[in-house]
DNA sequence: AGCCAGGACGGAA
DNA sequence: TTCCGTCATGGC
């Protein structure tokens, strides 16, 4: 058990921030989350975080995923104090952090996300994992399923995912999974390449367009100047920045606000 | 009971 | 280039 003193970190709001789909609720406020091939527990008391792992998992694997040595205090201080929108989202959502996930992961739960709810994202995530991924076993002997690799996609129909319930999405992933099976599009190349090229490289992919390549460019490659506008950034850009979002003042790191205003906008 | 969701694609103009 | 109809599904 390793445990930490964390500031601006906010577990709840991590999970609920719409990055990752597989944090699932646990006992008393806490979560399990199923990430880069392991299923890990953990919570928060205050500004206290604890990970049910060993000290070597959390360096390597939950420190970088969480995003641990980035001081996100800096982030919002940046922000101008008469931006009373953002100062209300921070205040709001002050514990997100912009996690380091799976590419290929990513890729997948993005696709499925567009025209989609949230919630029923989840639900076609989890189905998938169920019907592809590999059984493993936690460190409590529970069953759990890894999120499918390229290779099992690519060796199915649209029509094999069914009971996924994707809709049209469903040939968006065996395209998509093929293309990367296939080497026609190199993930290994993708996640060496700077932010505009590696947007470019993944609208390739079937059903990628600009705006899921940039989620994936922020929730995946960590380029957090990516700025992915959705019809939740789309409302708060007309409603609160008719002349535009300061995008000088947060070169940089615009996704980071990006961020804090889905998650206001979210309303959660 | 509809509305709409973290849009992308293919064809038309 | 930009514009528009279409694509599945079910949570709310």
């Amino acid at each position: 058990m390793i445990t930490r003193r964390i500031p601006d970190f906010n577990l709840g709001q991590i999970a609920r921030s719409g990055q990752c789909f597989r944090f699932d609720p646990a006992e008393d406020g806490a979560y399990t989350l199923t990430a880069r091939g392991r299923q890990l527990t953990l919570g928060q008391d205050g500004d206290t975080v604890w990970f049910d792992c060993g000290e070597e998992e959390f360096s390597s694997v939950w420190r970088p995923y969480f995003d641990l040595d980035t001081d996100y205090g800096a982030f919002k201080r940046a922000v101008s104090k008469q931006d009373k929108y953002l100062q209300a989202a921070i205040a709001a959502g002050g514990g997100i952090r912009i996690l380091r996930q799976e590419l290929w992961e990513t890729i997948v739960c993005f696709i499925i996300s567009q025209q989609n709810h949230i919630a029923r994202i989840k639900k076609c995530v989890e189905n998938l994992c169920l019907l592809l991924g590999e059984p493993c076993y936690n460190k409590h002997g529970e069953r759990y399923f890894c999120f499918p690799k390229p290779e099992a996609l690519a060796l199915c129909e649209p029509s094999d995912l069914a009971c996924c319930r994707l809709g049209y999405r469903a040939k968006y992933l065996t395209q998509s999974a093929r293309q990367v099976v296939s080497g026609e599009v190199d993930l290994q190349r993708i996640a060496a390449l700077p932010y505009e090229e590696a947007r470019q490289e993944l609208m390739r992919l079937t059903g990628v367009g600009v705006k899921v390549a940039e989620c994936i460019c922020l929730y995946a490659l960590h380029h957090i100047d990516a700025f992915p506008v959705d019809t939740h950034i789309r409302a708060m850009l007309d409603k609160h920045y008719p002349k535009g979002f300061p995008m000088k003042r947060y070169r940089g790191f615009a996704g980071v606000m990006q961020q804090y205003g889905f998650y206001y906008e979210l309303g959660v």
